[in-house]
Formats: C-alpha cells, sequence, structure tokens
DNA sequence: TATAATATTGAATATTAGTTCATTGAATAG
DNA sequence: CTATTCAATGAACTAATATTCAATATTATA
C-alpha cells in the first residue's frame, strides 16, 4: 500500500471517528454531515470523496467496527452464571479503560431501538444478538441451580438492558463512577 | 368550558399521544411532523393549529404529560433499601400495566441523551433528578447495613439504569416479559 | 336564519442539510 | 520535467420537511 493509501485510510478512520462521536452524542439524525467534517477539519464536500453517503458511513461504523469491538462468545463448556461474570467483567473493564467498546453500546442501542434506520442496517446487527444464546445459558443455570429461578427471557432482558444502558452512560459521561460487575451479577444469582 | 374546548382539548390530547408513540419509536428528529398529522388523522396544517411548531409540541410532552407520570416521591422517613423497592416495584406494576410511565421513561432518556435537543426543554426535567437524592439514600442505607458497600453514585447509576432501560425496552417491545423488581434490587441489597 | 368564530385543507414558501461538481493545488510516476 | 492522478475546496444543486397562508367548510350563538 502507497503512501497515498496510508494517508487515505488514516482520513477515513478520523472521519469514522468523529461520526461515532457525534452520532452518539446528538444521534444519527440531528448529526450534520457538516459538523463531521468540521470536526475532523476538512470541507464538506471533501468527506464525500471518502464516503458516498451519510448512511454509508454509518453502515461502516456498523460492520467494521462494531465487529472489531463488540465479540461476546457463547460457548457451552462454561457454567453459564460463570459465562456472565466473565462477559460482564469484560465489558466493565473495557468501559473503565474507556475502550471504544462503550460508545459502540451506544450506537448499537440506538440503531436497534430506532424504526427510523434502515433495515439493512439493522440486519448488520442481528449477528450480535445476545438475548436468544443467553435465554439458553439461564435456562442452563437455573437446572443447575445457579441462576435463579423466573422467566429466562426476562432474566436476559434484566441482565442486558443493565448491561448496556450502563455502557452507555459511562460513554456519554466518563466522569461517572463505574459500577462493579459482581453487582449486576446478583440481578441472576441465586441466592 | 364550552363544546368546542372541549374538542380542541380533546384533539390537542391525540396529537400529544401520536407525537409521543412517534417520537419514542423514531426519535425526536427523525419524526416527521407530516407523520403525525397522519396518525392523528388531519392535515398537516391543521397540526399548526393546534401547537405552534414541533419544539412546543414536544415541550409541552415534556412539561405536561411528565410531571403527570413521573412523580418519584423521596422523603426522609423510610428505610433507604425499603424506599428502592417500593420505587421499583410501583414502577414496574406501571410496566406491567403498560401505563404511559414506560413511555415517558423513553422520551426522557432521549431528551437527556441527546445534546441536539435544545437546552430549555432539557431544564425541565432537571426536576426530576433522581441521582442526587439516591445518592444521599443510598449512603443511608449503607450505613444501616441494608445497602451494599461501594461507591453510591456508582450504585445510584447501576439501578437507575437497569430500571430506566428495562422501562424503555417494555414500552418499545411490549411484548417482552416484564422483569421482577426484586431481581433488580438485588443490584443494592446487602447480602 | 344570519353572523361570527373556529376548524380544516392543501398548495406555496422557507429553510435546512445532503450531495454534486467544476476547479485548484499537491503529490507521484515515468 | 511533465503528465497524470489524487486531495481538497466551496459554491451550486437538490431533496426533504417545517411552517405559513389564503381559501373554504363547519359549528356555535344571537
Amino acid at each position: 500500500m502507497g503512501i497515498r493509501n496510508q494517508q487515505k485510510e488514516k482520513r477515513r478512520e478520523e472521519i469514522l471517528a468523529a461520526g461515532l462521536n457525534l452520532f452518539i452524542r446528538k444521534g444519527y439524525a440531528s448529526t450534520k454531515i457538516t459538523d463531521i467534517a468540521q470536526h475532523v477539519g476538512m470541507s464538506t464536500g471533501l468527506l464525500f470523496h471518502y464516503f458516498e453517503s451519510k448512511e454509508k458511513l454509518l453502515e461502516e461504523l456498523v460492520t467494521t467496527s462494531i465487529s472489531n469491538t463488540m465479540n461476546v462468545f457463547f460457548t457451552d463448556d462454561i457454567e453459564p452464571l460463570q459465562f456472565f461474570e466473565n462477559t460482564a467483567e469484560r465489558i466493565f473493564d473495557e468501559l473503565r479503560n474507556k475502550t471504544l467498546t462503550s460508545k459502540m453500546f451506544v450506537l448499537m442501542n440506538q440503531i436497534l431501538y430506532n424504526e427510523a434506520t434502515p433495515q439493512s442496517i439493522k440486519a448488520k446487527l442481528e449477528d450480535f444478538d445476545a438475548f436468544t444464546p443467553s435465554i439458553k445459558l439461564i435456562q442452563k443455570g437455573q437446572s443447575a441451580g445457579t441462576i435463579r429461578e423466573g422467566n429466562p427471557h426476562a432474566l436476559a432482558v434484566a441482565f442486558w438492558c443493565a448491561i448496556s444502558s450502563i455502557a452507555s452512560e459511562i460513554a456519554l459521561y466518563p466522569d461517572t463512577p463505574c459500577p462493579e460487575s459482581v453487582w449486576i451479577i446478583d440481578i441472576l444469582r441465586k441466592r
């Protein structure tokens, strides 16, 4: 790759970063392409030299960036409650270290919870559905006696809603003190 | 009040209801005034006979409707953990009964977490700040030994993020099974 | 019924913001 | 050194959408 392509790649990442920051703070619809260009320090027109549209920019954030940061691995060979402990701890670690992950949570939630975002983009997030596999794991943990009784779907909702909303809070207000993962795990843990 | 004023009031409420539903599903910015009018079954122009602007419509949702639904009472004369139990249970009750409350949670969060919403509107929500009084209560509960140790601010964040994100989930997907309030209380409860 | 007030419409207007493009300047390859 | 390609600009274009308004229909009241 020539020096020019490196430059181009770097510039693209700057745009992606600025876009992500504005999207999560103002929402996709309220973020002006002019805003993004200004934050990167380029003219509006130039932005279209790098991304063919505002929507494509969002799409790349979703496809590339989310796949890089949002890998929650579901495996069969681990005790269910232990899995949720590990997952929560790993996510909270990233929140404390202020990696991209927390910002990605905000973006994901914005997309998933907004009917206005094009179906094509939502579809890209299907791979990251945490509910379905969580429900099965919760049932397993209930049988094993480590996870409390109750509707497994509702338990999954409680757990993941808590996790993702805390992630959003930290992403948007980095000074907020980060809760401990063990507190959240107690939503699931059987006494 | 004459029959015409009653009609007018009723019409306004229809618009408010349609606006609320669309705002929480598509977000304020992506909701077109035409959409709202169409949902109510009136022409676009007529909507401006009832509300002088899209922003004023939002403002009224915030001022009038939220004050009617979002009353969390903080009092000194109750055991802290008990207060959180009561509050959570009351909120979850309303979620199960699908009152307006859950929708208001979504709207409040959208406003509070979105830099693009005008300061004038955000200011209207200051009265509903739950964090500040919660932190004090949590400290009290920690002294009394009913609430677990840890940063009180972080505990308040964990509790309220969980509550409000679950409320959002239920509001947007009414078929989602509602978690139990006792699960969420275990975020705070000392073992 | 007549008159005034209000409700309603839909087309016209204004504004905002996404996108295009002709042009200029800089870098690179031959 | 020169030609070609790419980076960059900002003004022009366009589409979308909030808002206005003149005209019309409906309703209330005297």
